[in-house]
DNA sequence: CTTCAATTCTTGAATATTCAATATTTTCAA
DNA sequence: TTGAAAATATTGAATATTCAAGAATTGAAG
């Protein structure tokens, strides 16, 4: 019996077009929300980071903000000018710079979370509790199995 | 009784920070891939989209691909310079383009294909069958929630 | 018909990101 | 202890993206 014509999937199912889709409309929102602040996201990914009030060396807010090295470099020297965070050599380590959060910065951050939770509230109530915190578990599940 | 402190998540739950961390790795595995040909995922998404023989617009495109418009116009001009693509001005409305994919936009399409199908199968494998259909329905109803 | 608003695409300037190279400090082996 | 290799962050040039404005065409109201 001959194969059944393989049929070319459309783009629009494959894992990596829905993944880049669903992140770019709830990017969009969120970025929304974050502009009556004018901040862009990922500079509240970074006063989020840092507001536990730790020193948090440029590698490790890179991985932790999505950014690689440059990019946090110039988006921190902004971010220092504007005096929300600042800049420590470390002193263990005087290879590293450690980043602390400002004052200043932490009440731009308090705001920001608020608008954050704005946001996921509103996921919540058209999405489903239920459908969240599954997708949630199966997004960290697959971060997960990449590594 | 007092509410119990509200306790700040951390930015790692929130849905838009898995949501782009997903993308990212898998986004970053297809890239790799890809690069086996030098091409870029957007641009395999345009051939994609434009494998079907029929002529799409600009506008339509930057939707598909996800990109906005100026943007695209410039990948498009790339593409054309390497003959992968080309424009035909639609003949019922004058404002528009159609972009078709050329015969060698077509040779390369199926390479990068099956370079895609390669990362779609390591993803069912590490991460699981059902899993992967699972995630996939919840993104897309995801993404229909949002509209 | 004519004109004005809306649609579609492209362009150029401003901005942001990335790659490769550099400077500094630490680590570790000889 | 010295010197080479690794780790960390930044810089500058090259590249890419975005915003705002422009050109061409269509639609539709008067």
């Amino acid at each position: 019996m001959a194969k059944p014509p393989k049929q070319n999937s459309p783009i629009t199912e494959h894992l990596a077009y829905l993944l880049a889709q669903a992140n770019r409309e709830i990017n969009r929102q969120l970025e929304l929300r974050l502009s009556k602040e004018g901040v862009p996201v990922e500079q509240w990914r970074i006063l989020k980071v840092l507001s536990d009030g730790n020193g948090h060396s440029m590698g490790e807010l890179a991985d932790a903000v999505l950014l690689n090295h440059p990019t946090l470099t110039k988006m921190i020297d902004r971010m220092v000018s504007d005096t929300l965070v600042y800049r420590v050599q470390d002193p263990n380590d005087r290879r590293k710079v450690l980043m602390f959060i400002s004052d200043r910065g932490k009440v731009l951050c308090k705001k920001l979370n608020s608008l954050a939770v704005d946001q996921e509230e509103h996921i919540l109530e058209s999405y489903g509790d239920k459908s969240t915190s599954e997708l949630k578990r199966l997004l960290e599940s697959l971060i997960d199995s990449s590594n």
